[in-house]
DNA sequence: CTTTTGCAGAATTTCGAATGTTTGCAAAAG
DNA sequence: CTTTTGCAAACATTCGAAATTCTGCAAAAG
């Protein structure tokens, strides 16, 4: 899809990164990601670069690549960022969304719901679960007037989405969350943008909680 | 100072972009780079694709690095978005900060204000200014909790900067910002928070008004 | 006259090799 | 026995050139 080698692998990082194919701690050595990405040094540099750049890799001078290590106190911060910074995306979505907004909203929680329902059929996808689950936590504060801060929401986003993997708690979890998204979802169509806003919270807060008790990180 | 040549020519692409030596909307062709910066391609290249990740340079597939257009639109994003996120982080910074917090804060106050006596000794340094400048921005926050967020806003304040380097209103904007800043920093070590984050705000709004009436962005 | 096609030149991207830096170990010095 | 020095292997970085993709123009087709 991608149409330069760079971004192709910089595609295939960033996956094994969130999903936690690559380790925590784990040193990137060129001449190994070359083997089993099977591309070039120049490519892949500008990928790890880059990736860099978002805090999805750590960069040290002459020293080369390596994932980022894990902590709860870094669980704890994203978490506490991304509840202070979408409180206030929420409430300006809240007040400024029109009719386009409330559309996009609607349609990216009924593809969220239908993620979930095929859990019973087992057809369940976690990729595409994923690619919704964030479409819909996007789709909340789209309309809050700052492409920025929504920029800022998906790179809080991913970098915690990793956790949820690691922890490997996401079946548990896929069991209780839906009915939260429910709650946040309705509140936000009334606009009552303070049971909204305190839902939201409450959500982030318990997925860290979840993560937490899993006692996957020290 | 940097030890390797992508992260000098890094450092170099940064200030020329901020301080507008490289023009908005300038296609940043490899062949011309390279003469200029006196580096080979590789280490162009990376640095290049750290600051896409920045936003400080675009980046198109197969069709290079271009330095990003300004208007007022986004400038008012800017703004926007720094006033939401900077208000979190000063109410924060008030509420948790200790005394080497309030040090540093004293600090970062003292040396912006040498930075702006020295204009009438004819000895004023605009780099070094902006340097405390910036310097005393984020240590109003440092005490956040959240080193995400600080970055965060670092980078907005990066390319706030660079829309004043372009207005070419410096000097007038000196002139009247230093009683702003006295009375944001006043407010802070009263732990008047309301006030301060009043005070901040109207900072940002008035810096916004001044770039906007140079009449220099669409 | 307008649109499409083909091609040469220019620019970006990628490769493979050369250069420079770090690391770990073994020998020498304290 | 502990610390320092020197060296070779491993690795990251950079270079110069090859391969690929874009761009603009001119000729052909509609």
């Amino acid at each position: 899809m991608a149409s330069t080698r760079a971004s192709s692998v910089y595609d295939r990082l960033h996956k094994d990164i969130l999903t936690g194919e690559l380790r925590p701690g784990e040193r990137l050595r060129l001449k190994d990601l070359i083997d089993s990405y099977q591309t070039g040094n120049s490519p892949l540099r500008e990928a790890l670069n880059r990736l860099s750049s978002n805090g999805l890799v750590v960069r040290e001078e002459n020293r080369g690549f390596s994932v980022p290590a894990v902590s709860l106190g870094e669980l704890e911060e994203l978490t506490r960022t991304r509840s202070w910074v979408e409180e206030r995306a929420l409430r300006e979505s809240i007040a400024n969304g029109d009719e386009a907004w409330e559309e996009k909203l609607v349609l990216a929680f009924h593809w969220l719901q239908q993620a979930y329902d095929k859990r019973k059929t087992g057809e369940f996808d976690d990729t595409r679960w994923a690619e919704y689950h964030n479409g819909f936590h996007i789709a909340l504060i789209a309309a809050c007037g700052s492409d920025l801060l929504i920029d800022f929401c998906n790179q809080l986003q991913a970098r915690t989405y990793r956790y949820r993997n690691l922890a490997e708690v996401v079946a548990y979890r896929h069991e209780h969350e839906q009915d939260e998204h429910a709650a946040i979802y309705n509140a936000t169509l009334e606009r009552s943008t303070e049971k909204a806003v305190e839902l939201l919270k409450a959500h982030y807060w318990a997925t860290f909680e979840v993560l937490r008790d899993s006692g996957h990180f020290s």
